[in-house]
RNA sequence: GGCCCCUUCGUCUAGUGGUUAGGACAUUAGGUUUUCAUCCUAAAAACAGGGAUUCGAUUCCCCUAGGGGCUACCA
């Protein structure tokens, strides 16, 4: 077999799609497993739609994930004069994607050779022709179609109008008899009827080639062995295999993958919240859970496997396009969140902070001198200093670690983590009512929180740690035969001012003594505030 | 409308001509000597419907229904 040759096409019109990171991981996962190359290809011939940095965005995205792309601009084609590409992120020094629309004159020459070939013809009609025929067919209740009328044009004519400078696009020649016939590696033989078949525009009136052409003819270039992509191409796949066919090119293997939905089965878009992989990277998904459950999403490894947790290697062992579904699936985000809150728990306690600091300073509660948190973690940011801002103390990295540690358990998404620490990073509010424990009298919880804050004063500030506090207070509420719900409880709500917390003695242990008190006296003194 | 694709718990899915139809997320209940979380245990939860073939169909075939995609000088 030849060496495996896929490529991921993605449209630079905004962002990068979950749905296309499937499309681009499946194929990577294929590239990688086979030792083959995995190709990026901008497809920005639609001028309209082209947004400005897109393509750079996306690149960058992909970065992020972890999917490196192999090859850039080393086709040979001698006897085409246009760019074959250009770098886009030059400091990356690899490889670079293909951009269609630095090739244009490949695929003019190609639409030329087979208007020659007699399979594709030039069409002067309007727009506004074409959509009044559609109009009438619609009304009608026939099938909107290409009626052909600019289909046998003479020679003459057509140059007259070229002479003209009438605009023109160049139409596919279609076969209207017979059928079509593709043996899909994940849907198997699929039959279309020819005659059903629109003569669809190949070559735009502005230079640019329709997806159809520069499709064909790059994955021919790019001598692409295997073609998977969205199901949303497979009712194109005739006119694709009538170009290989006209050609004279050897047909890839497709491979069309089921969509991903909404909550409500429709195709996943914009309304259903989120899909953009730049908005999962900005509330706090990890790279190795989203890639870990898009997989999942269409595929899993079978054999009555229960395996749900993959590493990017174990799925590259694993993975195959055999096992690849054909229905549709439905993106759940809560199963996601579950992955990511696994991915997160697992991870390495500095690595884990250091992607925490981003939403630590965007959210207000420190500020650093630091601003770059890229990987590996340097020595830059383990002596960094970092400022709470709301009382101007000085922390280091590994205090924030500590911080971190205590929630690590508690987290789905690394943009939870300031909403869960900042009572950390600021002396608590104490609703009302909360600082007791089932049905304690205020009088109760003052005379314990008393109880806790005499004896906390006399444990040496060497001894703040969660061992040693938990030993010794549990000693000493035993001994004063106090509870110890109606103890802990508001010690805890003293301490951080939450419903949900980490426990009493890891908060007092990263507080440290002093700051422990002081919180114990705040809460003494608004129920005391309360009372009078 | 036409063409094409699809259909197992709420969701992602495993699975076979004969199974107590398995797992995971979510849900519910209980446990893990204060809360939440983690962890553990348990429960509830599915073969879209109808035919045909067969001793026997969730599994093979047909039809229906439902869902999705395409139907652009968009990809």
């Amino acid at each position: 077999m030849d060496k495996v040759r896929v490529r991921f096409a993605p449209s630079p019109t905004g962002y990068l799609h979950i749905g296309g990171l499937r499309t681009a991981l499946y194929n990577w996962l294929f590239a990688r497993q086979n030792k083959g190359m995995f190709i990026i290809r901008i497809e920005d011939t639609d001028r309209k739609r082209f947004v400005p940095g897109a393509t750079e965005k996306l690149i960058e995205i992909l970065d992020w994930i972890g999917l490196d792309y192999d090859e850039g601009p080393y086709l040979k084609m001698s006897n085409v004069k246009c760019q074959m590409s250009k770098p886009i992120i030059q400091e990356r020094g690899k490889y670079r994607p293909y951009i269609q629309s630095k090739r244009l004159a490949i695929y003019q020459k190609y639409a030329q050779e087979l208007v020659k070939k007699g399979a594709a013809y030039y069409c002067f009609c309007s727009p506004e022709r074409l959509e009044k025929l559609r109009q009438v067919q619609i009304a009608n209740k026939l099938p909107p179609k290409y009626d052909g009328l600019c289909r046998n044009l003479s020679q003459k004519e057509i140059n007259d109008k070229l002479k003209k400078n009438f605009l023109f696009v160049i139409r596919l020649k279609f076969p209207q008899t017979g059928t079509t016939v593709l043996n899909d590696l994940i849907r198997g033989k699929v039959a279309f009827n020819n005659s059903l078949q629109d003569e669809a525009v190949l070559f735009k009136s502005d230079g640019y080639p329709t997806y159809h052409l520069a499709n064909v003819v790059d994955d021919y270039l790019m001598k692409i062995t295997h073609i998977i992509r969205g199901e949303e191409w497979l009712s194109s796949i005739p006119k694709h295999l009538f170009l290989y066919q006209v050609l004279g090119w050897p047909v890839p293997k497709f491979a069309h993958l089921p969509l991903l939905l909404s909550k409500d089965r429709s195709k996943l878009s914009k309304r259903h919240g989120d899909i953009a992989v730049e908005d999962f990277r900005a509330k706090g998904y990890l790279p190795a859970a989203l890639l870990n459950f898009s997989t999942l999403l269409g595929w899993n490894p079978g054999k009555g496997e229960e395996q749900e947790i993959f590493t990017l290697k174990e799925l590259v062992q694993t993975f195959s396009l055999e096992k690849i579904h054909k229905a549709g699936a439905i993106f759940d985000l809560e199963k996601l969140d579950w992955l990511n809150g696994w991915y997160i728990r697992h991870k390495n306690l500095s690595d884990l902070t250091k992607l925490c600091l981003p939403y630590l300073i965007r959210t207000g509660l420190i500020k650093s001198k630091i601003s770059n948190f890229q990987f590996p973690i340097s020595k830059q940011i383990l002596n960094a200093k970092f400022q709470i801002i709301q009382t101007g103390e000085v922390v280091n990295f590994k205090w924030l670690t500590k911080i971190v540690a205590l929630e690590q358990e508690r987290m789905k998404k690394l943009s939870e983590i300031a909403e869960l620490t900042k009572f950390f990073f600021k002396e608590p509010n104490y609703e009302r009512g909360l600082l007791g424990w089932k049905k304690m009298t205020r009088e109760q919880i003052v005379d314990n929180l008393q109880f806790l804050k005499k004896n906390l004063f006399k444990i040496n500030k060497n001894n703040f740690n969660k061992k040693y506090l938990e030993k010794k207070i549990l000693e000493l509420i035993k001994k004063n035969n106090l509870g110890i719900g109606e103890t802990l409880w508001p010690m805890r709500v003293a301490l951080s001012g939450r419903v949900a917390s980490p426990g009493p003695f890891e908060i007092a242990e990263v507080l440290g003594k002093d700051k422990t008190l002081v919180r114990l006296n705040q809460a003494i003194k608004t129920i005391c505030l309360i009372l009078s």
